[in-house]
RNA sequence: GGAGAGGUGGCCGAGUGGUUAAAGGCAGCAGACUGUAAAUCUGCCCGCGCAAGCGUACGCUGGUUCGAAUCCAGCCCUCUCCA
């Protein structure tokens, strides 16, 4: 992250604490047996730091020259951006933060992505020089794909890991839509499959490497959603894109006593408004149970049985009473 | 505190009184081709409205002008050098 973060209120740290704690909550199990997972707020320490013991106890152990070497640092002054004296010190309390989890829960090594490493190994160097102990760190590479993107965008924006924000099914199509060249490796990145099998998904290629995605779809799907939900969004797919039929996953959205086809696509979330939703009819890309709409002022009534609304090839949405 | 440079649409970046909702690039969306892939080509890309039309927009606030992103004043913010 190289750009300013934002200071939060109490309330939204709290719920961003609480979200981010459902998400972990699917792949984590929170509790106080031995290998439980924990959560700990660092607030528990850092609202009880007094200034000035905390510039003679923990900053005596940072020299500024060190801290300028640092890329997020370095970045912002090469790029002549500003960073504010706030900014700056992130890096003395995330590393102040591994001492405080060494010393409160034992806490040893640290996981992040490789743009941490820096924040990380001033938490192993500072937990050193005060305490003596030995810790580590892992960083992983930040993931691109194959074309060098940072990974993580969705035709909707982000790949959210809450329902809320990002169904199961959407979810699912993200995967999905995974360029060919990132298939592999994302099997083994995100999925629990052996090696072995992953090998085998591997060597299909052409069309038929559209099996490994649905694998790698419905693999990740089912690790953050479970398995039910990955099973549905699958089938949604299959019977949509295979059959031309219609999915019970898809966004579904109710039109009352009618709708402008506009509107509803806007409310859908396909578009991000209704001069874009124009726009796109205009284009011909719009198309209701697979006939391309013309007319821009087209109001949706619902019928008994559920219509299909498409965007493009890829977003289908169900249209009920 | 002093001197200089600058703040333009998601990002980068042109524009220095009128035909400017603002060149160009990136990102994004769609169409064609395909395999719900990549690459390529094409179109679109502020909002409201069926439309005519309207409303917003070039750091902020005022002013000059028939007309301002462009000129003037004050303010805010950023960068560089000096103190």
């Amino acid at each position: 992250k190289d750009e300013g973060r934002k200071l939060l209120s109490t309330e939204e740290i709290n719920s961003n604490i609480a979200k981010i704690r459902r998400v972990f909550s699917h792949l984590l199990t929170f509790g106080d047996g031995p290998t439980d997972a924990i959560m700990v707020n660092n607030a528990d320490w850092l609202d009880m730091l007094e200034y000035i013991p905390f510039l003679r106890d923990i900053g005596r152990h940072f020299t500024i020259n060190r801290m300028l070497t640092f890329d997020s640092v370095k970045l912002r002054l090469d790029r002549e951006q500003p960073m504010t004296f706030l900014e700056f010190n992130y890096m003395i309390l995330q590393a102040y933060d591994f001492l405080e989890l060494s010393r409160r829960v034992g806490c040893r090594l640290q996981l992040g992505g490789s743009d941490q490493w820096g924040n990380i190994v001033n938490g192993i160097e500072l937990t050193r020089r005060i305490e003596g102990t030995e810790l580590y760190g892992v960083t992983t590479p930040l993931i691109t794909t194959a074309d060098g993107a940072k990974m993580g965008k969705t035709a909707q924006g982000a790949v959210w890991l809450n329902p809320d924000l990002l169904s199961p099914y959407d979810y699912w199509q993200f995967w999905r839509n995974t360029a060919d060249a990132d298939v592999g490796r994302f099997l083994k990145l995100f999925t629990d499959l052996s090696l072995e099998d992953i090998g085998k998904l591997e060597m299909l290629h052409g069309a038929e490497i559209n099996q490994a995605k649905i694998v790698l779809a419905t693999e990740a799907t089912a690790l953050l959603h479970g398995r039910e939900a990955a099973e549905t969004a699958r089938q949604t797919a299959e019977t949509t894109f295979g059959g031309g039929g219609l999915g019970e996953d898809l966004p579904t959205i109710s039109l009352g006593d009618g709708m402008n086809i506009a509107h509803a696509l806007t409310a859908l979330g396909f578009t991000p408004s209704n001069k874009e939703a124009k726009r796109k009819i205009a284009e011909g890309a719009v198309r209701l149970d697979d006939v391309t709409v013309n007319d821009p002022g087209l109001v949706l009534t619902a019928a008994d049985q559920p219509l299909k609304l498409s965007l493009g090839k890829k977003r289908h949405a169900l249209l009920v009473r």
